[in-house]
DNA sequence: TTCCTAATTAGGAAAAACCCTAAATGCAAG
DNA sequence: CTTGCATTTAGGGTTTTTCCTAATTAGGAA
């Protein structure tokens, strides 16, 4: 849960996720969508991949990422949990 | 959404999420509730602030912290967006 | 093997985050 | 005004993040 929010907590990494959304994609292309050095975004895949959120696959010389959307929902969980359960408090009068 | 999911990736700062959904708390309540020095909670209180997560009420001399569902509702529109699934409907937030 | 391309790791500088102690602020009561 | 309490701000040391360039790994083709 850490390494997850940590990881949704940069620009880059989430328009990552973003892109990914439609499909898996080659490292280099990934990269060529960023104004920064390919290592850099190299990182970047690996913080998500630390997280859990994409995974790497070898075909050849290419290597695509993958979103695992499993990942996605852990968060959304926690998430949910605070806005979905809320219970009524002393100074907490004015629900919608 | 910088800030926002910034905020989110420390377990302290998340910690007193979880804790302020049952209410508003005082400055010094939420402090207690860690190991930490008061100042140290202080600074995640302001981290949260930022991010639009918390807002303080002062009464008399002391100060309480609410949580602010808002913004939490928006970390959940990207993650959902990413899931592809609907925007949290409005009925679904009030129940216990 | 050698060469080329795809992609990563290594090393380090600059900036930010984290947490502490000490000092300051704000409010209320005497 | 002065004291006291609740809380925040200031300053600084340590660790982590972020980004770069240079070097390295890995696979395919000649």
């Amino acid at each position: 849960m850490n390494t997850l929010f940590k990881a949704l907590s940069h620009p880059v990494r989430r328009r990552i996720i973003e892109m990914l959304r439609r499909g898996p994609m080659a490292s280099g292309d990934i990269a060529g969508a960023f104004d920064m050095t390919w290592p850099t975004v190299t990182g970047h895949l690996n913080a998500l991949k630390e997280a859990g959120l994409v995974s790497p696959e070898r075909d050849g010389t290419t290597i695509r990422y993958r979103l695992d959307i499993s990942a996605v929902e852990e968060a959304l969980a926690f998430l949910l949990s605070i806005t979905g359960a809320r219970a009524p408090a002393d100074g907490d009068k004015d629900r919608d």
